[in-house]
DNA sequence: CAGTGGTCTAGACCACGCT
DNA sequence: GCGTGGTCTAGACCACTGT
């Protein structure tokens, strides 16, 4: 029988004791120096067991405030159906249906319209290969490049970097990072210039941010986030190819429904 | 201006290599002694910097093997048409159409029949609130609780924590886990039984694994998993719940599909 | 200002992979 | 057996939080 490691054991019990509300949420862990006397250890054991905890995302620790038990944020439920409100909104014309503009995020987000706030920066350039293949266009092709920050109530809470094809949009309001935040986002863009959104598909991976992503969206240790690829699709044309939504994973859940009952795939 | 940590700096560095190639997907990186001689720092600094890329996916290390760049594993695509092809097999009856039994799992994995093995633990339980708010039924209602682990090529790749009640199954091939892996999955179990899935609901999280999560899965450090909730729906009545599936995030991308030419929802 | 966690040093021994 | 990364000691100074 070999001997686990001194600060694994540290970290189970820690663990355990977290999870049997021994240490609820917000609430503070004994000091390193406590940790340490208590299980006569040196410091970097109970610094050892601590990190692992953080990367666990169970704790978050602050020079000279302490290990405090994180709490679990409750998680935004992102619908699909929060995309047909939108086309609605943008085909209907005015978003006079309700409280005011609308977009998904301000939806999900359950913010009024001017607790919606987003950054945006705008560039064109030409479609590497990944994009040209997903458009279905040449190499070189010209697209429209726009990354945006969404902030809800001033905190970031999203990052997307999306494509449209340039001739599509040049000289129009959409090309205009004025005229952001558009109510009905996307979908209504795209309706405005004739083009009504019929499907969109979502390829969802995890993985852990990058030290920018994490910057940006200031985010706590030891949590992933979903990056979302996703096609606004209008006929059989791809008319926005959206190559990643970066959101931290501890804040959505994401639903997806599978409908059966229609008629199935053709061949086979 | 103040100073960025020494082990910040460092890894940085290495990232900024990995990223550009200079230590492509598989080579070693130089060893801690080698690279503390080369930033002049001490052993700490290093091993705090690597633990950081580690921690981000990018690299693994191994006691006497050295710090190796990791190899993107590719991902596999999870389409939601695969319920589509399981629901037929159950229905249609004989799984006769191609090269022998299937599942959305082997599919998935490119397996044959062979090539799949599940390791599977049932018992029964009383539904907790969650559950029986999922099922509508009431707190205590008895059902059977079925603990899977998917293995393709004997390698652990999934993990599935699902329930069905108890006075639907019990006494029928569907409790038995010696008829397990059943050909076409739940789905047509539940067709079996006369019920057939009209409609599945899908709630996508990530996070990182559980230790003991992330032992059954033989995961690498840095990892996050897709934990996924799924309701299988006959009707308007839920008739299984998937309480987790458990997927490494690196091994798969969950593709769903949006459709919003039909009929927009009814109210408003 | 006291207390806390963060970074770092110099050094030791251990466990594992490779050859 | 040798070299690698893993664990650990004892101690120092720094940066930030709270009072």
């Amino acid at each position: 029988m070999q001997e686990r490691p001194a600060y694994l054991l540290v970290a189970d019990e820690l663990r355990h004791r977290i999870q049997r509300g021994r240490y609820p949420p917000g609430s503070k862990l004994p000091t390193f120096e406590e940790l340490q006397r208590a299980y006569g250890v040196s410091e970097i054991v109970i610094r050892n067991a601590v990190a692992l905890l953080r990367h666990e995302g169970l704790v978050d620790t602050r020079r000279g405030g302490g290990t405090v038990v994180r709490r679990r944020p409750q998680a935004r439920r992102l619908a699909m159906d929060r995309y047909r409100a939108e086309g609605n909104l943008g085909v209907g014309g005015n978003p006079a249906a309700g409280n005011g503009p609308a977009t998904s995020f301000t939806a999900d987000h359950g913010i009024g319209w001017g607790e919606y706030r987003l950054s945006a920066r705008y560039t064109t350039m030409g479609a590497d290969a990944e994009l040209a293949a997903l458009f279905g266009v040449d190499l070189g092709t010209p697209l429209l490049r726009r990354r945006f920050v969404f902030h809800a109530r001033e905190e970031p809470e999203q990052i997307s970097v999306n494509f449209l094809p340039l001739d599509l949009v040049a000289g129009t309001p959409v090309a205009d990072p004025a005229r952001e935040p558009w109510p009905g986002g996307t979908p209504a863009q795209l309706a405005s210039l004739g083009h009504p959104v019929t499907r969109i598909e979502e390829s969802v991976s995890a993985r852990m941010p990058t030290t920018a992503e994490a910057q940006t969206l200031r985010m706590s240790h030891g949590t992933p986030v979903f990056a979302i690829l996703r096609l606004m699709i209008s006929g059989d044309a791809v008319l926005e190819v959206c190559r990643h939504i970066v959101i931290p994973a501890d804040r959505v859940v994401l639903d997806y429904r599978i409908d059966l009952a229609g008629p199935p795939g053709l061949s086979g």
